[in-house]
DNA sequence: TTGACATACGAACGTTCGTTCCGCTATACT
DNA sequence: AGTATAGCGGAACGAACGTTCGTATGTCAA
């Protein structure tokens, strides 16, 4: 059993509760003093030395001598938010339209313009590996078309802009033959393409490499069930 | 066309780079002095002057008089790494096991205490809608026995922890005459309970409700194809 | 040339803010 | 009783840090 939350002190918890709440609205770590004013403590002093119980106990790291030179790491407790300090393990991915088996995928204008921050999405950086956010997009799914990629409607798909795959990349292929865009594993055989549904009772398709016009490569699904 | 990023100069860029990995790394943002040191700014009213040109170009705010009043706003051109200052728009939630098909899930045990923090993963808080993040776990699914709830081996799954379920809840059940763990929408018929899976084309299956043990309500679904 | 403006420098000033020290109280232990 | 020990308060000190001001350089237009 781990350090019980019980041993830190109500001020202590209280402490922490603010800190979290302090950095979410100012972007920055309060003071001493501003803590001692929300907590009711009246005196830097008494704040201080809660504050270094506060990273004996884990909760905390200070910096010495340094204005609002404080961190929370792990977990509040009870709370279950992450670190603060953590702040960028998450991107912001445009999300720049659909994706349905009849149309084509449509790409952000490639002129490098901005998007609205209304079409952004956060994805965990996790979620991209180690691709270039600029050239990751999402996309949400219209349609029941891409049940064979075991991706259902509404669902988020995040893909990287590419024209090539290699082979066992899932990509997002337009297919001029059938004016039909949709999701598979890719492998080249020769001068074709074997196009391999995610579903593993669900049969290949077979194109022409030339009839075959990749268009990005699938990083990762998001679903929200509801 | 939104203002472009070259209306920015060589030290206003330089300054931007620069707090956001100092923020990265320390979790507070810098001061005045600390930012002309790296970027080669030999007085901190010039420091002064180019943060408030940063501002008026939106990309930063500042608090007057506050040491280390600063924040980014909005994105960093030519990152698209998210504004540093939301920093609780992700949760962390307790990776607690695996869910295949032959075995009844494993909650963490009961007892309010505190998970490992290798074993949490980083979730946008928006999957998890309003519900209290102390109540929602993550699985990864072991085994195709999914596919008929569109959820392939390695998904994993953000489930919120309760014992009943609402008409049309996407469900973990126990079904203890199969011994058999599935995820599958929920409605209850008179006393008996159908289970839907997501797959359109697959039928359903009608259980006796006190042979069905809901364990968790499906939130949402995070796939990484790669 | 002159003047307006943007950018840059350095020094001085004054506030902000962490630190430290001394004293007080309550509880527990010897 | 005496004495640690934890917790709190107040005040003062000094370093950290933002602000301001005087000045200098370069560009551009009148």
């Amino acid at each position: 059993m781990k350090k019980a939350f019980s041993k830190l002190s109500e001020r202590q918890q209280k402490i922490l509760r603010f800190m979290q709440n302090y950095m979410e609205e100012a972007g920055y770590p309060p003071t001493i003093r501003e803590i001692g004013e929300d907590t009711g403590i009246n005196s830097t002093s008494v704040v201080n030395y809660n504050l270094n119980k506060l990273v004996d106990a884990g909760y905390l790291e200070r910096t010495d001598k340094v204005s609002r030179g404080l961190r929370l790491v792990g977990e509040i407790p009870g709370t279950r938010k992450k670190k603060v300090i953590q702040a960028t393990q998450t991107t912001q991915v445009p999300l720049v339209g659909h994706i349905a088996a009849g149309q084509p995928i449509q790409l952000p204008d490639d002129t490098g313009q901005y998007y609205d921050d209304d079409d952004m999405i956060d994805v965990p950086a996790n979620l991209l590996g180690n691709n270039d956010p600029a050239h990751v997009f999402a996309l949400t799914v219209r349609g029941d078309s891409m049940i064979d990629a075991m991706i259902a409607e509404n669902d988020v798909v995040i893909l990287r802009e590419q024209r090539t795959a290699n082979n066992g990349d899932m990509v997002a292929v337009w297919l001029p033959q059938d004016s039909e865009t949709t999701l598979k594993y890719f492998y080249k055989e020769g001068d074709k393409v074997r196009l391999q549904p995610a579903h593993p009772t669900m049969e290949p398709i077979y194109v022409d490499a030339k009839n075959c016009e990749v268009h990005g490569k699938v990083l990762s699904v998001i679903r929200r069930v509801h």
